[in-house]
RNA sequence: GGAGAGGUUCCCGAGUGGUUAAAGGGAGCAGACUGUAAAUCUGCCGGCAAAGCCUUCGGAGGUUCAAAUCCUCCCCUCUCCA
């Protein structure tokens, strides 16, 4: 049997490992795992996509994943990768937030009979006492060592305060937590959290003299060097309300050439010979190794028949052919009373949620990127009514090349 | 607690009484070129039915015909000292 850790050495998900050699043995047998998740937002983007993929290759090979939302160290603000202090948020806010999450996780893994857990560490953390965990478990920190940490030592110019500091300690007692309660050996996570998870395996050394580990993921960014998943519109949500499965299709299909190869490692669950061949695939034939990612990607993320109208829509819309009906595009609804009078483009391009802003919009039209069924709008106010329509049901707003807008009139 | 520096539009960062919706860079958007890619070039990049108007430079007041710029108080951050 395939150990895990070379599925991860294989695909790309090993930035770095405690101890080669003992992390493979631990993972010759079921072995515990576990990867925190922050609960500061209400869905999961596609920045989160390498740990959960992680997970998925961990479950498919008997281990049992472990998840735990940071509701308790939400509480208290990671400082690494940050620059600057972070909101503290409210309890509510963040229990709320983790109901989402654990929606969106049972997309990816299994959950039955507990073959893979959710837990927030908010249950146990907002129960310790201070004096107490000062006593039990601060004296193993040396704040010399925390110093040296890369996660710290980069916000000693900018600025920490005393709460963030002791973020390392509650993701230390999380790891200990784990292991006593759960008998966790591992714990994942991105390369920001590689200090954090020495400093679990220590503690765990130190009161248990007991050996844990420690894999860390590449934090990636696009070839262009920007952190991935931000588009014109903001993070892109694995969430289908946030982000439409359209979109999201889209979003991986406009990747640049370069990630391709490493994507469909990362990001499908295809064989790696296939991800090979696909991977070396040059000049436009890429363009076929990109339907194949954003169709894998979309598919574990919203589903089979998601992905299915995905992909349609974005033949009809970008192939050959083109014809304007399909399903799963964008859509918004006007009523026909207001449709009959007629709307000045702009505005309907503001309304229909293609651009941010009537000025957004004036702006585009002007420079020549706003289209009606296909037919570029000479100015912005152009008035869009009945006439439009032509012999079509429904109206095909454009902006720009790629962005589309079915008008439906109700 | 003391001394100093600072908080500017998505980010970095200029600006120290009118010519400033605020330089420059990054990100982003559009056009050209392409392959729904990258690179490159060009334009845009607070809002508004818009050659005008409105709102922005940590917050609240004040001086002035005029304030991001000057004054007062407050909040926050950093550096050094305790």
């Amino acid at each position: 049997m395939t150990n895990v850790l070379d599925i991860y050495e294989e695909r790309g998900f090993l930035e770095q490992v405690t101890e080669k050699t003992l992390v493979r043995k631990l993972l010759d047998n079921p072995t515990a795992c576990y990867i925190g998740f922050d609960p500061t937002a209400k869905s999961l983007h596609v920045g989160s996509l390498l740990p959960i993929m992680s997970l998925v290759h961990l479950q498919r090979m008997g281990h049992r994943p472990i998840i735990v939302i940071g509701g308790g160290t939400g509480m208290v603000g990671d400082p690494s990768g940050k620059t600057e202090l972070r909101r503290v948020m409210t309890r509510d806010e963040i229990e709320e937030n983790v109901s989402a999450l654990k929606k969106q996780l049972e997309r990816f893994l299994d959950f039955d009979n507990d073959k893979a857990i959710i837990i927030n560490n908010a249950d146990w953390l907002t129960k310790l006492n201070y004096i107490d965990f000062l006593r039990n478990f601060g004296r193993h920190f040396s704040v010399n060592r925390m110093l040296t940490a890369e996660s710290y030592r980069a916000r000693m110019k900018t600025g920490l305060s005393f709460i963030e500091f002791n973020y390392m300690l509650l993701q230390a007692y999380d790891f200990w937590y784990l292991f006593k309660h759960h008998n966790c050996r591992l714990q994942m996570g991105g390369n920001d959290q590689w200090g954090n998870i020495l400093a679990g395996e220590d503690l765990i050394r130190r009161l248990e003299r007991e050996t844990v580990h420690g894999i860390t993921f590449p934090l990636l960014t696009t070839s262009t060097g920007i952190k991935m998943g931000k588009t014109h519109k903001g993070a892109v949500w694995l969430d289908p309300d946030l982000t439409s499965p359209y979109d999201y299709y889209q979003y991986w299909i406009n990747q640049d050439d370069s990630d391709i190869g490493r994507f469909l490692a990362l990001f499908t669950l295809l064989p790696m010979k296939e991800v090979n061949t696909l991977g070396g695939l040059e000049g436009a034939a890429i363009r076929e190794a990109k339907k194949i990612l954003a169709y894998e990607a979309t598919k574990l993320c919203h589903g089979e028949n998601e992905a299915q109208d995905a992909r349609l829509a974005a033949k009809k819309l970008f192939g050959d052919s083109k014809s304007f009906d399909s399903e799963s595009i964008p859509t918004f609804s006007i009523n026909k009373q207001e449709f009959d009078v007629g709307t000045p483009a702009f505005i309907l391009f503001e309304k229909s949620g293609l651009c941010k802003s009537r000025s957004e919009a004036r702006r585009l039209i002007s420079q020549g990127g706003g289209y009606v069924q296909d037919q570029k709008i000479l100015s912005f106010d152009q008035i869009i009514n009945t006439k439009n329509l032509e012999d079509s049901s429904h109206l095909l707003l454009r902006a720009g090349k790629k962005r589309y807008m079915k008008i439906e009139i109700s």
